[in-house]
DNA sequence: GCTTGACTTGGAGTCAACTCCATGTTGTAC
DNA sequence: GTACAACATGGAGTTGACTCCAAGTCAAGC
């Protein structure tokens, strides 16, 4: 798969896939003869991969770490999952605050669509 | 309530809140006079209106925005409840984008802990 | 073999959200 | 009444994550 394709599988942008590359969230991608890029099922899942964490808030930096641990060989191993319950944790935390915003939101819009409805206002200040 | 009070109570620095108040993510806070902001509970309750949608990645625009159009008055009652929706909407999205990633990381976690325990590698590649 | 679109690199630019700084003021404790 | 921490302002600086650009190379269609 070419950079395009790759970029229409993810919804990401050729310039985000190189700086993915560049910065090491995903490895060396291998080249043709002419030095264009050429992704087998083994780059498109590190591409998933760093996509997916993205997505939810993880850090290039510590993708990229954990790429970094990978390509050390097994002697990583104990690091790697160090790393990777340290950001399961952050997101754990991060789907709390994100429910509790949902949740407030999900409160603000009934209230607002009582009185959108009713002309009438149901409670007082801001909440 | 002082800076200081409002700061340890909500775990942000005096420049953030400060930063808020100044691109409008919260009211303008009334003062003493001496100059000295001094938050009252409505204004506690915009701080935590704002801390709890940016923790959840809420823009602080789209937050001064919601302010913008409550300091009008009723007749922006549609505009908000619209503007509310959205917001619930795209968090939505990010609630299950989070979610993937907290999968995709507890399924190599217990990967990891199996081979850190049995020293065995139970699967292939980056997955 | 030429056009054309997708690709290459290195480096600079942008944006949101803080974060820091200089310089001065306020107010509580002694 | 003086020391000192906490406050004020305006503006500059930082950080992370892209995003854009220039200048050139590659390759599929005609």
């Amino acid at each position: 798969m070419t950079v395009k394709d790759v970029c229409e599988e993810f919804g990401i942008t050729a310039d985000t896939l190189r700086y993915y590359e560049r910065v090491g969230a995903i490895p060396k991608v291998a080249r043709t003869k002419g030095g264009i890029r050429e992704y087998d099922a083994e780059a498109i899942g590190w591409v998933r991969n760093a996509v997916c964490l993205r997505k939810a808030g993880v850090s290039v930096e510590a993708i990229a770490e954990y790429v970094r641990l990978f390509e050390m060989g097994d002697e990583t191993l104990k690091d790697r999952l160090e790393l990777l319950i340290g950001e399961r944790n952050g997101l754990k935390t991060q789907l709390d605050e994100l429910t509790a915003a949902v949740e407030l939101l999900d409160w603000k819009i009934s209230r607002y669509q009582e009185a959108v409805e009713t002309g009438v206002l149901s409670w007082e200040k801001n909440e």
